[in-house]
RNA sequence: GCUGGGGUGGCGGAAUUGGUAGACGCGCGGGACUUAAAAUCCCGUGGUAGCAAUACCGUGCGGGUUCGAUUCCCGCCCUCAGCACCA
């Protein structure tokens, strides 16, 4: 037989699939939500070095779950596209001096290239870019839905500058005090930029994660960077004076341990108590030195440092002590009202605070001890009314007397801060709004759109928007008035581009309702667990105002969201041109072809985790692609086996089940065993050979075709039903039993699988290895698991 | 420091609700084919002892529960990731 080209063999078939648009999306009529699969690979910014393995790995998998799926009967979406806007095309065509629609289109090129060479069952005639006019069309249409929900708005505020990238990070791009992009340390700049209001949402994007079939890390991130506290206001009267120190607290129960209070140096009671305050240059030299450390500082140094306001003391409203106000950097102004009660006795950094100044410490939760603070739970001590209460019981007690006696109420914080949106950049969508002859903000008429964004830009950095300079892009506007120069964050694109998938030529509208509403949400989607947090959180938050607008009636995106794992190089590190250990799937599939690349990525280890790649581990499963192919010469049409019938039987079970819990791995050793059963087989079933076929189409889908139709079939194997397994085949005759004596395994017999647990047992005891260990003492207890084991537990 | 993963042969990794630990692949050893090599095929492969049957040890470490623990509980160690003065 000739040898399996597989170079030849894989490009007849994706020219066949091609033509014959063998994947496309199934008409809206055909689609319910009942039959409807919605398969997504996370939107791959299309670089210039091509694709990586671990994009393979996303898109293998889910076309895996897809092709699955399809041949289960469902009406399966499966789209990939592109996230051209953005950073690193502009950063290369500075340095290059290349238009970046030029880089990117050609990138595009060449990863559509090599993933239509991959077998990815995608429908091309949806695919999308986000620099598409017709795409960032949406893009603004979503910026002014946004605007004129309130939710878009301007403000002056210390920004994260990147001065490599010169340009804006919202705080979901910054990285241990560094650009995520490009490495370069993060500067606060103060700016006036736009901000989405995400913080309106935050309760929801907190309370509706329980719902989502997610990582627990993932919506653990989440739930972090949310950040939300549930506790109470409550507002501190100023000796002598008619201001007020509000502060936050999740603790209320032990305000009756208020021992002092600290306020961040940026406070603005601070000038509005100058004149009491006795030491205020003190106090204003503390403030300044603060205010220059940056946020790296402040977490490298948590050394407590602070100085007490003197001449002014604050009132504890429970019971009407005078406590000392400290001003100290350890409490932030950013967060809650900038101003803590302190209660050294059940907070450690209070606790530390405390012992350095020499500061009193009175517990109030029974349980702790003098060398700590016990900040874990207990009985009310020292505490007047909630004197003997539980920690909980107190919480909610302190809460009514607050709110009774006006002095404070329950209260909810976050972290999560608004998102910053514009940045000075060339390459991204034009913010559609201007500003009229009295520099009043005025948004683009949607009947406008899209902004479009001008071709003859200097894109050189400046630190302003490059659109500042072109002519072209202020045409078109009435006298007077200017357009808005700064471009779109990069998010704003990826928060909403699975709903263009849907209908990605409609002129209308970002998608009709009726395919929003057969579609949505999206089923199953696979992307990286690296940098993905501001993506979700974003997209969740566009969805839930799209739900607010009326314009569809589910709000989570994402029911089932995975991630997979980092593919490592053969020395175990991370794939990088430092280290030259990149694994280019290119090279791969011109060695071993797709269904190799595809098999071993997924043969590596489970989807989630990171695994090393293996060139011997590669060719180990073209020995298998191989082995397979030359199987089929010992297919015969005129044989039946029963035995192998019951063999493939069992296989379609496991590898259904594999699928559906994504464990490709198990699926490929099933599939290897298989074919050594195969080859240890004389003849081979024809109708065996087939459903082997079926099973495997999903992961190998060139072999498996090419196979197929010379089997005899005259259509695509990938249009075909996914087989039935028949339970009853799948009953054995007889089993094996294993013997155990006092839990160690002596012995193994094997019986009818009808037979009783009487007859086994006996069965059991005549074993020739077991009745020595019987005859060690006395049994007593017998154990019999049905199917599985026989224990004797002897006593001597 | 806190939170969440994860520690299984030489390596990647398998093991329904506790029930034969090490499937499958790689590598390695031996053999066949070949002038030779590659490729391919066959046999073996956790450790120790033994010709073998078999026995003992063995899933990071120390305990516990159980007839029986990779799996459950308690206490540690190591490692990866995220968060990090968030009141």
């Amino acid at each position: 037989m000739e040898k399996y080209d597989v170079n030849l063999i894989e490009a007849k078939w994706q020219d066949k699939w091609e033509q014959d648009k063998l994947y496309s999306t199934p008409d809206l009529n055909e689609i319910d939500q009942k039959n409807k699969l919605y398969v997504l690979p996370q939107l791959p910014y299309p670089s210039g070095s091509g694709l990586h393995v671990g994009h393979a790995e996303v898109y293998t998998s889910c076309d895996i779950y897809a092709r699955y799926k399809r041949m289960e009967g469902k009406k399966v979406l499966q789209v990939i596209g592109w996230d051209s806007f953005g950073l690193p095309a502009e950063n290369y065509a500075i340095k290059n001096n290349v238009h970046p629609k030029q880089t990117i289109e050609k990138a595009v090129e060449n990863f559509t290239y090599q993933i239509k060479r991959m077998g990815i069952s995608v429908d091309w005639d949806r695919s999308v870019g986000s620099h598409e006019p017709g795409f960032y069309k949406w893009t603004q249409w979503f910026f002014l839905l946004m605007y004129k929900r309130n939710l878009a708005y301007r403000k002056e505020q210390k920004v994260n500058w990147c001065e490599s990238c010169k340009t804006v990070l919202a705080n979901e791009q910054v990285t241990d005090g560094a650009c995520e992009r490009c490495g370069t340390n993060a500067e606060q700049k103060l700016m006036e930029q736009w901000y989405l209001r995400i913080t309106e949402y935050a309760d929801r994007l907190f309370e509706d994660l329980d719902k989502l079939d997610w990582p627990a890390e993932t919506i653990k991130r989440q739930k972090d960077w949310i950040g939300k506290s549930v506790g109470a206001e409550i507002e501190f009267s100023i000796d002598g004076s008619k201001e007020v120190l509000r502060v936050f607290t999740t603790r209320p129960d032990t305000i009756f341990g208020a021992t002092f209070m600290v306020i961040a140096p940026e406070h603005e009671i601070i000038e509005q108590l100058k004149e009491k305050i006795q030491n205020i240059d003190e106090i204003r030299k503390y403030a300044s030195v603060a205010a220059q450390k940056t946020d790296l500082e402040r977490q490298m140094n948590k050394d407590k440092s602070g100085v007490r306001l003197n001449g002014v003391e604050a009132i504890n409203p429970v019971n009407g002590h005078t406590i000392p106000i400290f001003v100290a950097d350890y409490v932030l102004s950013g967060y809650g009202t900038g101003a803590i009660m302190s209660v050294p006795a059940h907070d450690e950094r209070d606790f530390e605070f405390a012992r350095k100044f020499g500061l009193e410490i009175i517990p109030v939760i029974s349980g702790g001890s003098e060398n700590e603070a016990h900040t874990g739970h207990g009985i009310l001590i020292n505490s007047d009314f909630l004197d003997g209460l539980e920690v909980d019981q107190a919480k909610n007690k302190t809460i009514d007397w607050l709110e009774e006696n006006e002095r404070g109420e329950a209260k909810t914080t976050f972290k999560l801060r608004d998102w910053s949106i514009s940045r000075q950049r060339f390459w991204g969508a034009p913010i559609p709004m201007l500003y009229d002859q009295n520099n009043e903000l005025q948004p683009v008429d949607e009947a406008d759109l899209p902004v479009l964004l001008p071709d003859d830009v200097d894109f050189m950095p400046t630190g302003r928007s490059p659109l500042t300079y072109s002519e072209k892009f202020h045409d078109g506007i009435p006298e007077g008035w200017r357009r808005e120069v700064d471009t779109l964050d990069t998010f704003m694109c990826s928060s909403w581009y699975y709903y263009r998938y849907l209908d990605p030529h409609n002129s209308e509208a970002f998608a009709s309702r009726e395919a929003l509403d057969k579609f949505m949400p999206v089923d199953f989607y696979i992307g990286g667990r690296e940098h993905v947090n501001g993506h979700l959180l974003y997209s969740r938050f566009f969805t839930k105002v799209l739900y607010d607008a009326g314009y569809i009636d589910f709000d989570e995106p994402f029911t089932m969201h995975r991630h997979q794992g980092l593919i490592l190089g053969e020395d175990n590190r991370k794939m990088s041109k430092r280290w030259g250990n990149i694994i280019n799937p290119t090279d791969v599939m011109d060695r071993h072809g797709a269904d190799t690349l595809r098999m071993y990525e997924m043969f590596m280890g489970p989807l989630e985790e990171d695994k090393a790649w293996n060139l011997d581990g590669e060719k180990g499963v073209f020995r298998f692609v191989n082995k397979i192919w030359g199987l089929q010469s010992k297919v015969l049409a005129d044989f039946s086996s029963a035995e192998q019938m019951k063999e493939a039987h069992r296989l379609i079970k496991k590898v259904g089940a594999d699928i559906e819990a994504l464990s490709f791995n198990t699926s490929i050793a099933k599939f290897m065993e298989f074919s050594n059963f195969l080859s240890r087989e004389e003849k081979i079933d024809l109708e065996v050979w087939k459903l082997y076929l079926l099973v495997m189409a999903p992961f190998a889908p060139y072999i498996t075709e090419e196979l197929w139709h010379r089997s005899g079939e005259i259509g695509s194997i990938h249009l075909a039903d996914w087989p039935l397994y028949d339970e009853s085949l799948l009953v054995e005759s007889e089993i094996s039993i294993v013997v155990q004596v006092n839990g160690k395994l002596r012995g193994e017999v094997k019986v009818a699988a009808d037979a009783s647990p009487e007859l086994i047992k006996e069965k059991a005891r005549s074993d020739e290895n077991v009745a020595k260990y019987l005859a060690e003492g006395e049994i007593i207890k017998e154990i019999y698991v049905p199917g599985k084991l026989v224990n004797f537990v002897v006593k001597s």
